[in-house]
DNA sequence: GGCTCACGGACAAAAGTTATCCGAGTTGGG
DNA sequence: CCCAACTCGGATAACTTTTGTCCGTGAGCC
């Protein structure tokens, strides 16, 4: 898996605090990652249709959908896309006891099996949303530091405390 | 995940039809693959200690267990290594909100969410055997090819039937 | 003792990932 | 109405990981 899907999940939940569009430059500099590259995970995301771009002197990134309407799994398949992990290349159609094509109709046994281990996965993606991500974050980050965020997002750069 | 598994988890259904051992050639030419690249798997496969290799004129690969009892995700831990595809970074620990380290005992919330997708994924291959692919194979293959798979593992290299 | 076979590491090629830059478009103020 | 600053977006380059191949070494059978 990419490591763009951590930053990725991390730029939504601090996009669900958010009332205004957050620039990818400031994005970077509260996570303190490269702000050229997380540009390119927010494209992603921005073509899958999950944030909402806006130019201009006040602009930036937003959800376009509540929270709680956004998946985790979304936001795996944006950044890695959809495709599953395993590829079955029909093994059983070459060699010298090759199965004829016209027998192949239904995938073999073992793309199925790696099928269903993939919706098992995703399944498990699925069912966390980034509200569900806020909700536990708050659970455990003290409510002044919160506060701080907020105003760190609505304000200018601020110099961070010794 | 790698393309390699395929193939192991091929050798193996085939390693289960025969009670001598079977040459990494043999394995290759029956499944029309490069016996370079096979031969590599066939070495995490016994270095994993699913299967024996016996050196000798009359050697060859052979399960060290019944078919029975090693499962799908045994192969693709053996082929692809038993590390979650998912790393946290402890993006939470770095930039101006940073939360100190002191405060990090448990993994956090993305951590946990990916932790529980990859064992959803775990979970759903471990519940597969080897034998489940043979069963279900035998289900679709006519018994005579079996037949001439079994008599070909036996005898010298054949010539594919025009 | 000669032959065949498996093992292991060393080595080259390819793909995917990570990182960076510069141009196009938009907003807001003068 | 024009200018300037700020934003995203796509194209481009370096790196790491994976994939694939080869040959030398050691061990067992005839």
């Amino acid at each position: 898996m990419s490591g763009g899907v951590e930053w990725a999940l991390h730029c939504c939940t601090l996009l669900s605090r958010s009332a205004e569009p957050v620039p990818a430059v400031k994005l970077a500099e509260f996570h303190d990652v490269s702000p050229s590259y997380l540009a390119k995970q927010l494209q992603l995301l921005s073509r899958a249709g999950l944030v909402r771009s806006a130019q201009g002197n006040s602009g930036g990134y937003a959800l376009t959908r509540a929270a709680t309407q956004i998946t985790v799994l979304d936001v795996v398949e944006a950044i890695d896309g959809a495709l599953p992990a395993f590829r079955c290349t029909e093994v059983r159609q070459r060699g010298p006891m090759a199965t004829p094509a016209e027998r192949c109709t239904a995938p073999c046994t073992i793309a199925q099996v790696m099928d269903s281990a993939d919706r098992a996965w995703r399944d498990s993606l699925r069912a966390v949303t980034i509200a569900d991500l806020v909700a536990d974050a708050d659970r455990v980050i003290p409510p002044e530091t919160i506060e701080r965020t907020r105003a760190w997002l609505r304000g200018g750069t601020v110099v961070p405390g010794t």
